[in-house]
DNA sequence: GCCAACGTTGGC
DNA sequence: GCCAACGTTGGC
């Protein structure tokens, strides 16, 4: 089991519209070290979804139901996307500030990596941030 | 709204 | 294959 964090900008796609539709496909990834990232999603891996821009905190828990396909919204045929779906929300939201101030937090790969829209989580930052965020 | 970081494109 | 120019992302 592996876990990972993905982001979105709310006004494109939300917590609540992926609470709303439960599965969806990752679309519009445009990028390699992303693309690549989900390529090496298994079903079943647990995934924090953030909210970048506004919000700039994870909000939900969500889990891959279906491993790396092509995108069709890409017309060249260079990258794939994942289907997820809705496993939880946090109750309480984990914050980037939270992570910034946390020692344990500091490798992470979206502080590191900022603009990576698809990243790694280690088990011991995924039990850190749910803990913060029950 | 600004700007740093970074990815992509295109000329050479 | 290098690198300058440009575009995009995302935090502040």
């Amino acid at each position: 089991m592996n876990y990972w964090l993905i982001k979105s900008e709310p006004y494109k796609w939300s917590w609540d519209d992926q609470v709303k539709d439960s599965v969806t496909e990752w679309d519009g990834v445009r990028n390699y070290q992303a693309a690549n990232n989900m390529k090496a999603m298994a079903l079943g891996d647990q995934c924090f979804f953030y909210h970048s821009n506004e919000g700039k905190e994870i909000v939900g828990i969500v889990e891959v139901v279906k491993k790396y396909y092509p995108d069709p919204s890409d017309e060249k045929g260079r990258f794939g996307m994942v289907d997820v779906k809705v496993v939880k929300p946090l109750k309480a939201p984990v914050t980037l500030k939270q992570i910034k101030d946390t020692p344990e937090l500091q490798d992470m790969a979206i502080i590191r990596q900022s603009r990576l829209s698809v990243a790694p989580v280690t088990i011991d930052e995924w039990e850190f941030i749910l803990n913060l965020g029950t």
